[in-house]
DNA sequence: TGAATCAATGTAACCGATTACATTGTTTTT
DNA sequence: AAAAACAATGTAATCGGTTACATTGATTCA
């Protein structure tokens, strides 16, 4: 019932008489032994089942070849969609994750950065949860020189790369698309100011705004937690508003279309009364009614670019370490929500 | 540039000058260890920064207080809900996850076993891939004594526990609630019938049938990869026939919601003219028009579930070793898509 | 009071790799 | 032919914990 022993490098240099020096530098292709002595080693592993020890290793070299990753929630497509990019460029470059979920609460995401750091990972991956104020969690790693990259929900912090999407200039192509087709009083439901992201929509929704001469109002700004729940009650918010907008920009797709369905169940027509546009390009985006116009997010390659930047910096290969922010483009994609409100019939 | 040395044992040791052999009892809270010993030791090493090393442990005990999951897919709702369930528990007893995507392919989930096996778990979680038919790829950890539990989608393997639904029963009570609103040819969509909840799904639903007297069409049972895609090219395939079927059962949400939008653009009224009961309760079953009916499906449960198994067989505390297999509760949700079709007009 | 018991701590081997620094035998150079 | 250079391999220390077994000093018991 116990397990049966382990093969390791010293049961295999009996075996050849050689020393265990020359096994582990066969073993990781070292180009100092020699080919035939390689091909005997080589086919004994195989032969006796060894695996390789990476804790012997790690003990050794004193890293892990872990990557940290934290994330607000992983149970939303882009996350889980971002989460897939990282994971392929780590396991081509022999890396592992340790995956963790915040919640979006700033209490469970300190937890979090702790356990990374007891697990000593070489490298994190960060993207914020709502309610982080405060910084000061990841100083332990900056203070080991543990590289931080920060995606998507990203933050100022010495020293770090950020891989966003320029959001600003998605919301400021949506909300300019919205007053192209006539409309003049946008709502914008959005969240905690905390957040790059939100701000930054906020910033290209006002400059869309300003650009075209419309006037900014205060009430036209809703600030909720952006769940399908959150959209139900903007939908509410908004039925009390008179003049009723004519138009709703939101800052992800699952709240606009918690958004209207309430106002569809409230004999609001869509986008004949109310236009909408969300963000993210969602699945459900095409699945509500009419599709909901949004703004395509690069998960994928957000993840991609995330893992790579780290592990170049593992790697040294990112000497000069200028970039400090990589900007991945994103694009809108216009569907029936909001389409043709005002300048044609329907 | 160099990252600063690591406090150890040793150095804790040789400041109070004690032997590290009580440090390491102390840390752990070894009770040999006297309280006064004790706090000095806990008090100097949050004071010196030490942090426990992992490895050095795990190379002792040959043990990684690693758990290896291989899931399908993360990007799903459900997926992400079972990943968090396994996550809370793992966490709260000091487990680690590794987690890797088989993206339905049995090549990937083969290389993602290989991957788990080097990285040496003590125990994997796995729901299995669409096209996994031979599991020898579990065989290695057999040999090792490594604990082995499947969820969802699981597999006969020997002395292996199995967390999932009773998907017959789940089909059943479905296909039933369909025949009871009326309906009688009823298509069912499905997919490769090497997975068991497919298998036990299209039992139930030809259970159903046959306790109420319905013939059994091989032409009503479309297989394909479940989708929102294949549910669009299932409306094609569901138009052609003559008569056209009255309901849709299917293996779950998303195909079931690709099948009904490209439906109602044919001009299909939905329930009216074919009903509708999907499987898994993803969110996309409230959005869209009409909602749908479906299978509330303990996602976060099952998660917990399965990871607490596992703990408790890595613990030994699973003595007994009789459960092999743990059913959780399902239940109906009907929603508009399946109401009231033929008997009264709505 | 001497033996037995016990609480607290110490000693040292062990887990399986990596690698700086020797050592050996062979080839090239002058 | 001796010296220098080189290719291939070996020796041994090291990473930081765990734990079986030994030791020490104090307490209890008859």
């Amino acid at each position: 019932m116990t397990k049966p022993k382990e093969v390791t490098i010293y049961d295999l240099a009996r075996k050849l008489n050689v020393s265990i020096a020359t096994v582990s530098r066969a073993l990781k292709d070292d180009p100092v032994v020699s080919k035939k002595t390689k091909k005997k080693i080589f086919d004994l592993a195989e032969e006796m089942g060894y695996r390789y020890n990476h804790f012997a290793r790690n003990l050794r070299e004193q890293r892990t070849y872990t990557i940290g990753v934290i994330v607000p929630r992983l149970n939303s497509y882009f996350m889980s969609t971002v989460i897939a990019g990282i994971e392929s460029v780590a396991n081509n470059e022999g890396y592992t994750l340790i995956i963790s979920q915040s919640s979006e609460s700033a209490g469970k995401e300190v937890d979090s950065a702790k356990t990374m750091f007891n697990n000593r990972v070489d490298g994190l991956l960060v993207s914020l949860a709502y309610e982080t104020d405060d910084l000061s969690h990841f100083d332990q790693f900056k203070k080991k020189n543990v590289p931080l990259i920060f995606f998507d929900r990203v933050a100022e912090y010495p020293d770090c790369t950020s891989v966003l999407i320029d959001n600003r200039r998605g919301a400021y192509e949506s909300t300019s698309h919205l007053i192209a087709q006539g409309c003049k009083r946008i709502v914008h439901i959005t969240a905690t100011p905390k957040r790059n992201v939100y701000v930054d929509r906020l910033a290209g929704y006002k400059q869309a705004l300003a650009d075209h001469h419309l006037p900014f109002e205060e009430k036209y700004i809703l600030i909720n937690n952006l769940s399908q729940e959150a959209g139900n009650q903007a939908a509410a918010a908004i039925l009390q508003m008179n003049p009723l907008p004519d138009a709703v920009f939101a800052a992800n797709d699952n709240v606009a279309v918690g958004c209207m369905l309430a106002l569809k169940k409230a004999g609001i027509r869509i986008p004949q009364d109310i236009a909408f546009a969300g963000f993210n390009n969602d699945p459900v985006s095409t699945v509500v009614e009419p599709n909901l116009t949004t703004i395509n997010y690069p998960g994928y390659k957000m993840g991609e670019m995330a893992a790579a930047s780290l592990i170049n910096h593992l790697n040294g290969v990112n000497s000069i370490d200028a970039t400090n922010t990589i900007l991945l483009r994103s694009e809108l994609i216009i569907r029936a929500s909001s389409l043709q409100t005002k300048s044609d019939s329907q």
